[in-house]
DNA sequence: TATTGTTATACTCTATAACTATA
DNA sequence: TATAGTTATAGAGTATAACAATA
């Protein structure tokens, strides 16, 4: 009778996805870091350097969108640009020294809530559970 | 040596949620449902009817927020409201026929990127993997 | 005094459209 | 002709502030 269980899990994910995503931005305040702007850091420092139009394809936004979001960054001091080698028309961006400095401390238990609640309220199977589903999640996304 | 694994999963799933967040919101294009209103429809079909207070506390969002999700849920024949019936302070909003029939529509695979996507890029124990992940994002923040 | 709902206003994120420069 | 970046503008979602009605 199961027989469109994924109907259902889509309906219980896209759910919790939202509700995930809603804390996560109610708990990142003021001064701090978007979870837009925690994903390109995130990235580039996984990924290295990159471009506007790159990081847009890989977040899922249009090109004009990543443009503001990399533009806040930068006029924060934590992206730097240089043009590209070869190509006269892209611009490569790479984290500054301050960009790697946030980074580590916004990924601190200390500074971020998501961490905390990982350490306390799962076990440490669960916490395997939930790194696996991560990757599922990045599996349904790749195209 | 794994000693912060928990930061660093914190970090993996946080970027995993904002991109499913954004391709889910990019996939739900002009007349359909946004993810918030799928959120909130979900929610009383599954709890039954509830005040704009509650759903807000639900759903991790400032009253005020809510009630202006809500209002475009009523405007548009989804949801209807009636007095709380000891409490002259609040109303109770339930599904209408409408609504239930539009829930039914969106949550049908072939309307549901997310549906499809777990179905076909997902083994069965996979998508089990993905259902228990799903309770685990949840405990991360019951309250 | 606290809570519910409402109205008004503003900010963030992302979108579309139109443009320039380079490939 | 296609792609990268830019600028301008608009929409959706959520926030804060201030208020009225009820508990």
């Amino acid at each position: 009778m199961p027989e469109k269980d994924h109907e259902h899990l889509a309906t219980e994910l896209g759910a919790a996805v939202s509700l995930l995503m809603r804390q996560m931005r109610a708990a990142s305040p003021h001064g701090e870091l978007s979870p837009t702007q925690r994903a390109v850091i995130g990235r580039i420092d996984t990924d290295g350097e990159a471009t506007i139009a790159a990081l847009a394809r890989a977040e899922r936004v249009r090109p004009q969108s990543m443009r503001l979001t990399v533009g806040a960054l930068e006029e924060r001091g934590v992206l730097t640009r240089r043009p590209h080698p070869t190509d006269g028309r892209q611009v490569v961006f790479s984290l500054t020294e301050e960009g790697r400095r946030l980074l580590a401390v916004v990924r601190q238990a200390k500074h971020n809530w998501l961490a905390v609640a990982i350490a306390d309220r799962l076990t440490p199977e669960e916490q395997r559970t939930l790194a696996t589903a991560t990757e599922l999640m990045r599996r349904l996304m790749s195209e």
